[in-house]
DNA sequence: TAAAAGTACTTTGTATGGCAAAGTTAAAAT
DNA sequence: ATTTTAACTTTGCCATACAAAGTACTTTTA
């Protein structure tokens, strides 16, 4: 039997703040775009960007371009692989601190 | 009404697995030392001194130094200020989790 | 049609944090 | 006298976070 505070099984990619909340989101919408998620969140182009790109060469996100009507619209939706590792975390979460 | 997406709400020193781990630790335990705390979480020991310390210079932890013996014994205790911020952490964490 | 604004980045620069490993101090055990 | 234990501190490196500015392209607006 593993230790009771395990925190190994915390994944890393989720520590952020920021991706706990990006990952929130998607796991309640399929599909959000760029500007709805910087909104949601509030934060910076880059910031999100960045964060965006994180997760997408994680395979945790997939990027789709669209345009709507004439303009380009960037929409993101979580993987079936970042569903997976993300609920992982929040049962490793969970265990850590159900206790508490 | 604030946004259903608020990560502004969760705090900055429990955003890393180990200092999460320390809490939680912590919650359940009125007292833990050192080497128990480093076992526990399995952490070499600046690694656990320089989280301990950070959390100290919050004021969400006390240490107390005793003897065992003739043994330096060191201490840690979550202080009311530190379960009360944990706890509104983990309320926090919950309301962005809740909906996925 | 020139200027402003929107979309989605990328780049730059700085500051912060995490971590292992090694060094330190002092007492205790062998 | 040497080794071990306890609890750090220091060093050095690498990764991350973030804001702000820059970029490229298109579209709207005056």
């Amino acid at each position: 039997m593993s230790n009771k505070f395990n925190i190994e099984q915390l994944n890393k990619a989720f520590e952020s703040r920021i991706r706990l909340g990006i990952m929130s989101v998607l796991m309640v919408n399929a599909q959000v775009d760029f500007n709805t998620m910087k909104e949601l969140l509030d934060l910076t182009d880059g910031n999100l960007a960045s964060h965006m790109s994180a997760l997408e060469k994680l395979n945790y996100v997939e990027v789709k371009k669209q345009f709507i009507g004439k303009k380009p619209n960037t929409l993101f939706e979580a993987s079936k692989e970042g569903k997976i590792a993300f609920q992982k975390h929040l049962n490793a979460l969970e265990k850590l601190l159900k206790q508490s």
